[in-house]
DNA sequence: ATGAAAGCGCTAACAG
DNA sequence: CTGTTAGCGCTTTCAT
């Protein structure tokens, strides 16, 4: 069997509260202290987390509750989150909830159940009432790439709004009038379109309603969105795509229709994922500062976890356009 | 504070054995039972799986130790194994080990502290002697997308071997006289080569050592390499990248000197990620069955965990070659 | 079929 | 400074 606490007190001849102590920095004699960290150096002596756990202490592991993790954006963050939490000594369980109440709901118990310390929540979480409980019930938490309008949450996220302004601005600079958007239900896209739309108004112009559709997360979701979209007898000459994964789609749906990109069809994404810096052609897409967004977000949730917890912050990052080759200026040309 | 088993049993008006009981599906009388659980529902009890799992129970988590949850293949399989695992009961927590044998055995360790129920190795494990003394103590283990070839353990993955030989066939078929192989230092890219140059072999060709670099595993590493290869004065007219994240780097390094895909560079990658479907040109590459693998991985694992062990296997699955836009005929063409 | 009691490995008073 | 002891919430004999 492994080696217990009883182990190491026997091998040094103390008793298990030194033992103890001495594992959680309290005041020993120092010749104890080096004689019991020799024990536990001799027995390979490992403490067990889940004793140690039941005591009240912290299992120094973090629920990670994410859309889907197959997403190359998501599991971006996800390594950015993991190596953060690893310095400060946590592990990631990590759910992929395909934005499903059910599934929200089901993982925030069953990892309650586990006693992790804290939850990140990223993306849109859509139960309002689980996500409310655990405020209730002070269970650390942090919202990231969301956050809340009205609850006292922690949450970092980037600019989505300033994101789809500078879209729009990039777009009309180029020249574009007829310009359509797709976007997922969440409250990113939302938020990118408002700033999309604004930008617009700025500039006198202004955005029908059948040139933004709101449709699912996937790249198939995206093309056939697209696809109808470039079926009007007067069709986009500029489609934003609120996040990469979707711009994937309106590439394909443009490709399907020999509409060339970007002679006859200006494309932009968002997130800046691996996925548009290879397409074909590259996408202009807007950066988010993953990196910052994610760092950030560990050590708010971990302060909360260890008490030092100063007030509830709302953490909001600006995004940088990246432009590539999937824009270009809008020129006039009658192919009738 | 949270309901316990007391509490439980003191409403339901038993001994909190009978409750655990109940809990276990253990022999109890029905009218019994049914006090039991209306409890429990009117608390909302929900036990306390560090308690049980002190108790020697199990935790109803996996490690998963995988290269890097950035990469979109291993994001990938990491949603399968999710998935799977989750229809199955259990929760997993992800580690990235860049291949470090230091984090191999800081991971494994740790999770050990936290009693996961098992580990799931995805990709070259480096660490052999953590490997070995996993098995030694007879936790459960598989290896998934890796394999050994002395050690008795569970394992699952494509026949990179088949993968190779039927990209280099596919070259050859096309007239590709000189080609290059772009790989990481992993067993998998190892096995890949292995094949493609038995089957360059076959065709008596054969492969000089100066075309076969072995590499970093990102973009970059493989950018650099592949520009080496091109600056040859008598440069390959295809290159095997042993992965689609290699080819993004070969595509790079490509356009980085003019040198037009297919017309004047074949390409094949491996993997069939979301990069490949979207590069430009979308990307000739081998797919594996990772729904299958990952479906297959967990299974074995839980079997193992739950004892219902039967022998160890060794799961080999064939890979399937996908022919899109990159490859083409090779046409002599002399350019001075 | 049910309950009393011991104990999993650890922490935290409380004495000494 | 160190040891004794009582739990944390649950499972598991062993009686009844």
């Amino acid at each position: 069997m492994k080696p217990t606490i009883y182990d190491v007190a026997k091998k040094a001849g103390v008793s298990i509260a030194t033992v103890s102590k001495v594992m959680n920095n309290q005041p020993v004699r120092k010749k104890t202290r080096e004689k019991v960290l020799e024990a536990m150096e001799e027995l390979d002596y490992k403490p067990n987390i889940l004793a140690s756990a039941l005591m009240g202490k912290r299992t120094s592991t973090i629920g990670f509750l994410l859309p889907d993790i197959a997403n190359p954006f998501v599991a971006e963050m996800a390594r950015r989150v993991e190596d953060r939490a690893h310095e400060k000594g946590y592990n990631l369980v990590i759910c992929s909830t395909d934005f499903d109440r059910e599934k929200e709901a089901l993982y925030v118990s069953l990892l309650n159940q586990k006693s992790v310390d804290g939850f990140i929540l990223a993306g849109d979480f859509k139960n309002e009432d689980v996500l409310k409980s655990l405020l209730e019930e002070h269970i650390p938490v942090v919202l990231l790439a969301a956050s809340h309008p009205s609850l006292l949450v922690n949450s970092v996220r980037v600019d989505d709004f300033i994101g789809g302004y500078e879209v729009a601005s990039h777009l009309i600079s180029l020249g574009h009038k007829k310009i359509a958007v797709i976007g997922e239900d969440a409250t990113s896209s939302k938020e990118r379109i408002r700033g999309f739309k604004q930008a617009l108004q700025e500039n006198e112009m202004n955005l029908r309603d059948e040139m933004v559709v709101i449709g699912g997360s996937s790249s198939e979701d995206a093309e056939l969105s697209a696809a109808k979209l470039l079926a009007d007898p007067e069709p986009p000459t500029a489609i934003f795509a609120c996040n990469d994964i979707l711009s994937m789609g309106v590439i394909l749906a443009a490709r399907g229709r020999d509409i060339r990109i970007p002679d006859d069809l200006s494309i932009v994404g968002f997130d800046n994922t691996l996925l548009s810096m290879n397409s074909d052609p590259p996408l202009t897409t807007v950066e988010q500062p993953i990196q910052d967004m994610c760092s950030q977000a560990v050590d708010l949730l971990i302060e909360e976890i260890e008490g030092k917890s100063k007030t509830k912050q709302r953490i909001i990052m600006m995004p940088r356009l990246i432009i590539r080759n999937s824009t270009s200026e809008y020129r006039a040309e009658d192919d009738a």
